[in-house]
DNA sequence: GTAACTGCAAACGCTTTGCACTCCC
DNA sequence: GGGAGTGCAAAGCGTTTGCAGTTAC
């Protein structure tokens, strides 16, 4: 999804009734003004420079809300830690098998050959993760 | 990947220099007798009903063993625990968005539309998980 | 015999929880 | 003013690690 911008986020907090803090804010665009998949520990790190009470529990308790709130996708790799992706529409993450780095891939036709796939197997879908690993530019 | 007897996961063992336990045959063959993704505890409290002695460490470090020598694949979903999925060949992770079971889709013509999408991407894929969550029968 | 493996328990790291304080509304 | 949200620290939990005893070869 495109970042929403002050006012639309600020209104659709309260829209469901979560109150409007300098915290929530500054985690939804730090996310979303990202293409990669930061992980807890990586916002944190960040955005402690300019919030320096900041912490670690609150950034949880944040992106649990965004995703409550079905704006970005819980994703575990295989890492320890969680990671977040900020699109929720069909693509492929691009995962480097060496450095971890990951991106998303989209393109029109990927959706058209993902719903044959699907209307092949006959459910409906509720929600997809493709994950394609390769070594990326940097560590080929 | 189709299981193998005793004598040719001994030999592969051997052929690899690593020691032929009763544990390690054990895990071998519970995880690929089974068509899910089972987690470490679930084979840890399985096999300690024939198997009393046996610890959770062994269980862990043979199956990164069982993953080392290309056997299987380890994978987080959206929970706190790794599941082992003991195909290793393209296919689809049926994922229940209820209940979390997971069993392996396969069709030869995923094959044909992954490798469209792998030849418009244009890069050298290491490997691929692709994820379908759906409602199960049992749970809808 | 000896090096690898096992079982056990402690350590580890990410995530969650509980609670007093704070600050939106 | 009141209740939701924050910060902090402790607890929780799956996984890893270290080590003494055991077993495959």
């Amino acid at each position: 999804m495109k970042m929403m911008d002050d006012q639309e986020i600020i209104e659709l907090f309260k829209k469901n009734q979560f109150k409007v803090t300098t915290q929530r804010i500054a985690i939804y665009k730090f996310v979303f003004s990202r293409g990669d998949h930061p992980s807890t520990d990586q916002i944190y790190q960040v955005l402690k420079k300019d919030y320096p009470a900041l912490s670690l529990g609150t950034v949880y308790k944040t992106l649990d809300l965004l995703e409550k709130l079905g704006l970005l996708q819980k994703l575990r790799f295989n890492e320890d830690r969680v990671r977040y992706d900020p699109d929720m529409e069909l693509h492929i993450n691009m995962v480097c098998s060496i450095c971890g780095q990951i991106y998303d891939y989209k393109a029109e036709n990927i959706k058209q050959l993902w719903n044959v796939i699907i209307s092949d197997i006959g459910v409906k879908p509720m929600g997809q993760r493709i994950d394609l690993y390769y070594e990326c530019n940097d560590c080929r």
